[in-house]
DNA sequence: GCGCAAAGGTCCGCGGGCTGTACCTTCGCG
DNA sequence: CGCGAAGGTACAGCCCGCGGACCTTTGCGC
């Protein structure tokens, strides 16, 4: 049989070259606030070490980082390369990566979910602490869309660090920013970002009671959330529901 | 802030070659019966442009692949490149590989548990249909490990499949090859197999009924059960109980 | 039986990405 | 005021992957 999962198997290799990685990795942590605006890379002698690559090759992803304004470089001792204080709102759009806006989200939903039912079986009063703290602070920028994505893109890779695993947290991270690429260009209404940051709150009540099953219901909600906005914006809206009924056999209404 | 989750961002940049890539490939789809025994593969000139790469980088993997008796090339007309009927065994062992053993489970947990609540939202008769009658072939198997193991591989597969997402299924297959490397040096008992394939049951009895969270807990009592083989055989275990209550609060025993 | 066509097997030159190393320039701190 | 830590520059070489041309084997159709 082998079903038609041969199309996976004989899918396009696609081989990155170490320069494009290297610029993705930057530019996403940039983009999800990991590295925050203002905050200072290790030296490229010893980034371009930790990186694996050369420093020219290093050099090369610094430089389309620093011309696209998202860094800065400061010469002579005491220097270093710096994240910009203001972002440039990135590229207008990638409108061939929108196509495929489904299937991200489907791969979202995978990783959210099952990061949340593993984060409930992982429950760590610090770890929580951690991701309370920032759900108060996010209810404060619900007027700030770019302030409110990065906080909430932290939240969600937070609670991906807090099962553990470090293949996790890496999934998580490349879901967030693909999520991002889809998302930043959409008006976002304050009472929207409330609900969902309300649904933060629950979704870590949950964990915190170790309620797999409540922790996946919570997330599939607010997960359909963001998928009802694109499907309505985007090409090829409308069908396949991406989440049904879901949770526990509820009668679908 | 930005967490510890710079270990992420700074970590190695894996520059696989291209030759590595198709040669993992075709290597895992093999491993993992995606290619079945026997089975014919595309023509080289055909596979090439497939897969994106030039011929003379498919033949080193299909080299390779030859000498280590995976595949058998015949020439001529009606030709073609073969999967062994007797695969080999494969290498004795990658020791490095298992250290990391506790992150693969739990990217397996993340990926196997949102795959089965995703599937349980979009069940498909047909895709159900396909995989009860795979789960009814393994009971048939479980004395024969090489053939169940392939058979569960294609199973979970499958359920990715179900979900109709590529990346869903290219993450599923991903970890299907790292549990595969885990799991194939380990005795089985048949009684243990069968006991598996029971749950694999329930799984899809909880799909076909839209139930998330009862999928969700059997999905996770069924990896447990690996778990916990790994945890009493491989270095590091016994620390950190992989998963621990798990569903709607169901008080610790 | 003969030849065509389809398949794997071989060879080679070119281009480009990466590496490694050495060196230059800036500039704060002691 | 000069040392040293940082970014900026240059270059030679390697290896990978591409592409194309060609050979060898072998079944099938005429």
């Amino acid at each position: 049989m082998t079903g038609a999962s041969l199309e996976t198997v004989f899918a396009p290799v696609r081989s990155q070259t170490a320069f494009e990685e290297t610029l993705e990795r930057l530019g996403t942590a940039i983009k999800l606030g990991l590295l925050a605006p203002g905050e200072r890379l290790p030296a490229e002698r010893e980034l371009c070490a930790m990186l694996g690559v050369a420093r020219s090759t290093l050099r090369q992803a610094l430089t389309a980082l620093t011309q696209s304004g998202q860094l800065h470089a400061v010469r002579g001792r005491g220097g270093g390369t710096f994240v910009a204080d203001a972002p440039p709102l990135a590229a207008p759009l990638p409108p061939e990566r929108l196509a495929g806006w489904r299937d991200i989200c489907d791969q979202r939903f995978t990783v959210e979910v099952g990061v949340a039912a593993l984060a409930a079986s992982r429950a760590d009063a610090a770890a929580l602490a951690v991701l309370d703290a920032l759900v108060v602070a996010m209810d404060d920028r619900v007027g700030d869309f770019p302030a409110y994505r990065a906080a909430d893109a932290r939240l969600h890779i937070g609670l991906a660090e807090a099962t553990g695993s470090q293949r996790v947290v890496a999934a998580m991270t490349e879901v967030q920013a693909l999520m991002t690429d889809l998302i930043a260009y959409i008006a976002h209404p304050p009472e929207v970002l409330e609900h969902a940051n309300a649904q933060h709150a629950r979704l870590l009540a949950a964990i915190r009671a170790h309620d797999a099953g409540q922790a996946l219901s919570v997330m599939s909600d607010h997960l359909r959330g963001t998928e009802h906005v694109l499907a309505g914006l985007l090409p090829g809206g409308r069908s396949r529901p991406t989440t049904g009924p879901l949770t526990r056999g509820r009668s679908p209404t």
